[in-house]
DNA sequence: GTACCCCTACTCGGATAGCGAGTGTCCGAGTCGGAATGG
DNA sequence: CCATTCCGACTCGGACACTCGCTATCCGAGTAGGGGTAC
């Protein structure tokens, strides 16, 4: 029951994109340089979140990937679907249809109680994640930063953008 | 980020656990059979439960596994923490305090803000699964139960409990 | 001077190894119950 | 008939292979941009 690593990566690169000036995006390579990650690893979970659209993809010269619509319009939750996939964790096998005392398949009342409660937990779990959008985490993060982390930054993506 | 089958598997069965008379159990054997699943993984599967408390056990001849308390006092949290562990899926690895725009490790404000937003959906997660217990999940099982397979049950729990 | 073409460099995309956690099984350690035995 | 002892069978517990998915990497496909050339 582990989330995985892509999550936490491609989240910190999307918050970075939704600093960046609209329209404006960042290659794979300077997207895992930012946060001193393996540049091909980090180039696998973009590709992920561009086919699932949560990010466009600019190939060639001066290209890269950018946020495929506004920060406040990409949750948690759009990662988290992108890199793990919308299938829920706990998956019901339904293990009761089978056994020495088990009834005939269609005369459950289905789902069964287990799964119905798993799943209500799940559903308060991609509820919260979808309640935070990139421009929140962006926004509070911006509120805590300091000049010059902020210097730093701009003088990085003056770099990077050329 | 899928939940290990033994959680479905443990889950079943404490209900079954939760069915019997006060103080009985059954062996780890027989609570396989009852849904028709590997003998031996289950028993490993109990094990964890029996390590963290969850359920007594008995060795020898007439033996096995008992709930080690009340079932409205075992919800389905601790099942899964039995299980997978208490570990958060979401692991902060804190990758902001690398890279050529990272402040001194201080001077962060933590935790992070994707950090804890993770937090706070398993939480409310956990919260889901704590308020689920194996009573109630046993008193909406054998209301929904038709009366054949109530006695089947009996039969085949006799033959076990003999 | 301008328009066109080509070529280079850059970037994404998918295909390919490596590794660790979950999956699945088995055999030894420990214990209870009952049968046999002697008083 | 009853108490004691011993034996057998049963059950848990941990140690041991195996498989699958995440981890990690590289090379080919495709494209933008700039330089060179012809008009």
């Amino acid at each position: 029951m582990k989330m995985s690593e892509g999550v936490e990566w491609t989240a910190h690169a999307c918050v970075l994109l939704a600093a960046l000036p609209q329209g404006t995006g960042l290659p794979a390579a300077a997207l895992a340089e930012f946060h001193t990650l393996a540049p091909a690893y980090m180039a696998k979970h973009m590709q992920a979140l561009a086919r699932a659209g949560v990010v466009e993809s600019v190939r060639g010269a001066g290209g890269g990937y950018r946020l495929a619509r506004p920060a406040a319009e990409i949750s948690l939750w759009d990662i988290v679907e992108a890199i793990e996939g919308s299938a829920p964790a706990f998956r019901c096998t339904e293990i009761r249809k089978d056994g020495p005392c088990a009834a005939p398949a269609g005369s459950f009342h289905r789902p069964c109680e287990i799964h119905s409660a798993f799943s209500r937990a799940e559903t308060a779990w991609r509820a919260e994640l979808k309640a935070v959008t990139l421009s929140d985490i962006a926004a509070m993060v911006a509120s805590k930063m300091t000049a010059q982390r902020r210097a730093d930054m701009a003088a990085w993506l003056a770099g990077k953008l050329g």
